[in-house]
DNA sequence: ATAATTGTATTAATTACTTAATACATTAAT
DNA sequence: ATTAATGTATTAAGTAATTAATACAATTAT
């Protein structure tokens, strides 16, 4: 795994991003076990608890659990962790959405443009 | 005009976003003039300096110049002030393709997402 | 029983950012 | 010449956020 950040936001959000990345991907499956804290705080080379910050705000949107001395486990819901996909993804099409907006585009206008985008990144 | 700002970002950088967007909207027109600093910041209830720091900001981007002691105006430049929104546009083109697919998205997927939202929206 | 491992809580240090206060400099207007 | 209006610079105050240090609690494994 590649433990990278940049200097524009909090490591505990990069933290966060990249664990729901491995989540939802299925690299973590549903009901497994994550490393502890300190070890996954180690792996990335972040103070033990940077790591549970970004683990505990996972842990409020229902994507893993914790047992008090056993350790931190993926949701078995797989349903919940489509949904929580699905959501996610929403909410920053409407936040993008409402940025073009605010920029002068239409929503219709928005449509157009990211798909002209796509199709030059794939020419 | 209604200077709104919420508390989640800062007021400078709403104040920019604002006063961009009456340009590219062309509420302000291209060459001209703007209220001074002094003036933009009581009318917002704001300190100068911040609205100071907003216009400094905008004038990086070189939507608008300033004139020592005459004033502050908006480029003469049209076709700058067009090219602008244009990539200020792109560039949250980009920015949000890239989230997507550190949500798991294909650009292709999220064109299609997009268009769903677009069509729910309208409905 | 003891030790080791786990998550958790509390507090402090640091850092960065935002806003504000104030003074300065330049030019246009009177 | 003087005043008024403009943008600008500098510094400080205030605030918030992030990260780190450390100690605690609970349970599992030995």
């Amino acid at each position: 795994m590649a433990w990278q950040f940049d200097n524009e936001r909090p490591i505990y959000t990069q933290l966060l991003e990249q664990i729901r990345f491995l989540i939802i991907s299925g690299l973590y499956p549903a009901g497994s076990k994550l490393p502890s804290v300190r070890d996954l705080a180690s792996e990335a080379s972040v103070n033990p608890n940077t790591m549970q910050r970004a683990l505990a705000e996972l842990e409020r949107s229902g994507l893993i659990y914790s047992q008090r001395t056993s350790g931190r486990f993926v949701t078995e819901d797989g349903v919940l962790i489509k949904q929580m996909k699905e959501s996610i993804g929403k909410e920053k099409i409407l936040t993008f959405l409402h940025e073009m907006e605010q920029l002068g585009y239409t929503a219709a206008d928005s449509v157009v443009l990211v798909e002209k985008v796509v199709e030059e990144e794939i020419r």
